[in-house]
DNA sequence: ACCTGAACACCGTTCAAGT
DNA sequence: ACCTGAACACCGTTCAAGT
C-alpha cells in the first residue's frame, strides 16, 4: 500500500547506479541495440541482477530516457518563463532537434513504440502542457496562426525529427530546413487555408497509443520482485 | 557474366511466388515482424525453401516492398501526364499517405534501415525523380514556393507518414491537418523567410545512407545459391 | 537480500540427408 | 536441383545455487 519504494541494501543501490550509467552511456553513443550483456558487464555486475534490478531492458531503457525528455522539459519551462513567447516557441522546436542530435537513445525511444510505456508517456505528456502553454502566448501575440494546436506542432517536429533518424548521415542544414519549413507552416498569413478537422489534443494521443498496444506496456514494466523486507 | 537469372524449375518458381504471396498478405496485415516460420508454413513450404529462394528474410522484404513502391511510382506518372501540375503535385502528396495506411509493409519498409538495401534506394530514387519533375512544374505555374526541393518535399511527407506509424491509433483528421501544414508551408507568401543552407538533393540522401551502412546492405542481399545449371 | 552464470525460449539461418 | 526439418547462433529472460 506504501508507494515509497522500498529502501534498497547499499551494494544493490550501487548497482542499480551502474546499471544506469552503463546502459546511459552506451544506449547514448550506439543506440538501444546494445545487449544486456554488454551493460551488465560494463557496469561490472552479472546478467541476473540487471534483471533483478530492472524487470526487463525495457524498463532500463524507459529509467534512461525519461530522465532525458525530463531536461527538455525544464529547458521548456524556463524559455516559458522568458518574456518573449514568439521566439520561446521557436526556440523550443530548434532545441527539440538538437537535443536528439547529440543522443542516440533519446532519438530512438521517442520514436517507434517506445511511447507506450506510461513513465514515456506521461514525460511526453508533460513536455506537451509546456508546448501547449508556449505556443497559447506565442498565438496571442499573433506569431503563430491560431488553429495549430500543440500536438500539431509537437507532430511537426516528431516528422522531422524522425526523418533526421531515417537518414542518419543527412548534412545538418538538411534538417533545419525541414524546420523552417515547419516554422513557415505556422507563420500567419491573410491567405491561409484554414486547417480541416478539429484539433487534436494530448488525450488524441493518448487513445491512439492505447488503442494499440494493450496492455503489453503494463507487463513488461510491472515492478521487480520488489518484496517486502 | 550473362545477368539473367537462371530458370527456375518448374516447381521451385512455384514455391518462389507462393512465398511472396504469403509474405506480401502477411507483412501487409501484420507488418513485417511475422516470423519466417509462419510465412513458410502459409506458402506450404519448408522453412529451408524460402532461403533457398532468398538469402535472407530481409531479401524476401526488399521483394515484395519495391514492388509495392513500383505501383506508386506508376500512380506518380500518370499524374505527372495530366494537365494541372499544381493539383498532381498536392494529389501526389496526398496519395502517398493514403498508400501507406493501407499496408503496413509498406509502411515500415519506407522507414528506418530499409533504405539502405540497393532495391528500395532505387525505387525510391526513382520515385524522387518523378516527384522533382512534377514539383518544377508546379513552381513554373507558380503554385509552390521555388526555393523548396523535391528531396525537401519528400523529407516532409515522409515525416507525416512516420509520425502516423509512431501513433496508429491516431484519428485519421490530423494526418490530413498535417498534410494541410505542409502544404501550408510548400505554398508562396510575399513574406517568406528563404530557407537557409543549400537545396538538398537525391545524392545526398544516398551519401547519407551509404555512409552509415556500410556494407551490410549488399551481404543480405547477395544472391542466394545460384550456381550455374 | 542479493549476486551469479548456466540454462531456457525465441528468433533468423544453415546444412546433412533425402527425393 | 530442389526440398525438408533438425540443429545452430544469437538475443532477452529465468532460476537454482551460492554468499
Amino acid at each position: 500500500m506504501d508507494d515509497q519504494p522500498r529502501r534498497l541494501r547499499a551494494d544493490a543501490e550501487r548497482n542499480r547506479q551502474r546499471l544506469i550509467e552503463a546502459a546511459t552511456d552506451l544506449f547514448r553513443e550506439r543506440g538501444l541495440e546494445v545487449g544486456v550483456g554488454e551493460i551488465a558487464e560494463r557496469a561490472g555486475v552479472g546478467r541476473g541482477t540487471l534483471f533483478r534490478n530492472f524487470p526487463s531492458k525495457d524498463a532500463l531503457v524507459v529509467a534512461v530516457v525519461v530522465e532525458r525528455i525530463r531536461e527538455s522539459i525544464a529547458r521548456g519551462r524556463a524559455l516559458l518563463a522568458g518574456d518573449d513567447p514568439a521566439a520561446g516557441a521557436f526556440a523550443l522546436i530548434d532545441e527539440a532537434l538538437e537535443r536528439q542530435e547529440g543522443d542516440r537513445a533519446l532519438f530512438e525511444a521517442l520514436a517507434g513504440d517506445w511511447i507506450a510505456y506510461p513513465e514515456i508517456r506521461e514525460a511526453h505528456d508533460e513536455m506537451l502542457g509546456v508546448l501547449g502553454e508556449i505556443l497559447a502566448r506565442a498565438q496571442a501575440a499573433g506569431a503563430i496562426r491560431s488553429d495549430v494546436s500543440g500536438v500539431d506542432v509537437m507532430l511537426a517536429v516528431k516528422g522531422v525529427c524522425e526523418v533526421q533518424r531515417l537518414f542518419p548521415g543527412l548534412p545538418p542544414d538538411i534538417g533545419r530546413r525541414q524546420l523552417e519549413l515547419v516554422k513557415a507552416a505556422l507563420t500567419p498569413h491573410a491567405d491561409d487555408v484554414p486547417l480541416t478537422g478539429a484539433a487534436p489534443c494530448a488525450q488524441d494521443l493518448d487513445c491512439a497509443v492505447a488503442a494499440r498496444h494493450p496492455e503489453a506496456a503494463e507487463r513488461a514494466l510491472g515492478d521487480p520482485e520488489r518484496v517486502a523486507g
